[in-house]
DNA sequence: GGAAATTCATTCGTATGCAAATGATATCAA
DNA sequence: TTGATATCATTTGCATACGAATGAATTTCC
């Protein structure tokens, strides 16, 4: 019986036997190993960035400055994250930081002249790792695959 | 400049401006928060047991007693990372290791009876944690994805 | 206006995830 | 047989990722 086979029965029929449990069928393990082979090839092309980093800087040039906690909403991270991720952007001169005049808890982020000439700079090589990424894919897969991920996502 | 004639450019020239680099299309942010969403599930529903841990566990179920750098190898962790997995369930009463008799080397890793009655317990769990994580697909949709996930994984 | 609720940011603790360095053991090859 | 290699495991350091608690500032609502 095939993987497919396996998912359909589950699906259809909601009750298979717990011995046709198999890790490696199941999407969640199968998505960490995409997600790893993603960040795999992305070190390989982009050494001194981090893909979170990568992330909060692409979209602060889309939207230009804005507070911490949006940023973070813009590129799914929580509080938390986001601000470690700024801080090491900060560290290396590539965003700056400052309060927002009128609500005194918001932190405004802006990319620095260094942060904008790198995004621009590695802009081109991110339109590589996204095609590396989906290499094993034709064209028309593409299309098929990148509709239904963005459904679970 | 309208969709249609970026599309001709990116078709014909394979080149787009640096302006139509959207983050929130790439494969990989879309990757990242696929991964996140299903994590947020698999938390809801398993409270007790990251998915790391419930592989782990998943995969000696099917294995039997294995090394712990064999285990890593099957469930796709690298040797700092299982590591840390194994020690947790094994701080918890649900792995026992011990020596390879004739390789000194290997760290033999296995379910303890509170191990295998705990991922017994749990494999309903994680079926139903696959399918709401594929819920926003069809069935069809569902084989489709799969497939194609697979091949990137 | 003022108390309650909300929002923004920070901090702490825990858990992956991986590169690199190290030590112990095992295997290979001259 | 022994010296070079390879494998297994551990440790350290760094970077997400998130829940929970906290504090500061703002907004809501009576």
């Amino acid at each position: 019986m095939s993987a497919e086979d396996n998912l359909l029965k589950l699906v259809e029929a909601e009750e298979v036997d717990d011995h046709d449990y198999l890790l490696q069928e199941q999407v969640g393990f199968i998505l960490r190993k995409a997600h790893q082979r993603h960040v795999s090839i992305f070190a390989a092309r982009i050494a001194d960035l981090t893909p979170p980093q990568f992330a909060a800087l692409a979209k602060l040039r889309d939207v230009g400055e804005t507070s911490q906690n949006q940023l973070g909403t813009l590129i799914a991270m929580d509080a938390a994250t986001v601000k470690g991720v700024i801080d090491r952007l900060k560290a290396r001169g590539l965003v700056e930081l400052s309060r927002h005049e009128v609500d005194k808890r918001r932190l405004l982020v802006n990319l620095t002249p260094e942060g904008r000439d790198a995004i621009e700079r590695l802009i081109p090589l991110a339109r590589e790792i996204t095609q590396e990424t989906l290499a094993p894919l034709s064209a028309k897969e593409i299309a098929t695959f990148m509709k239904l991920l963005a459904k679970l996502a």
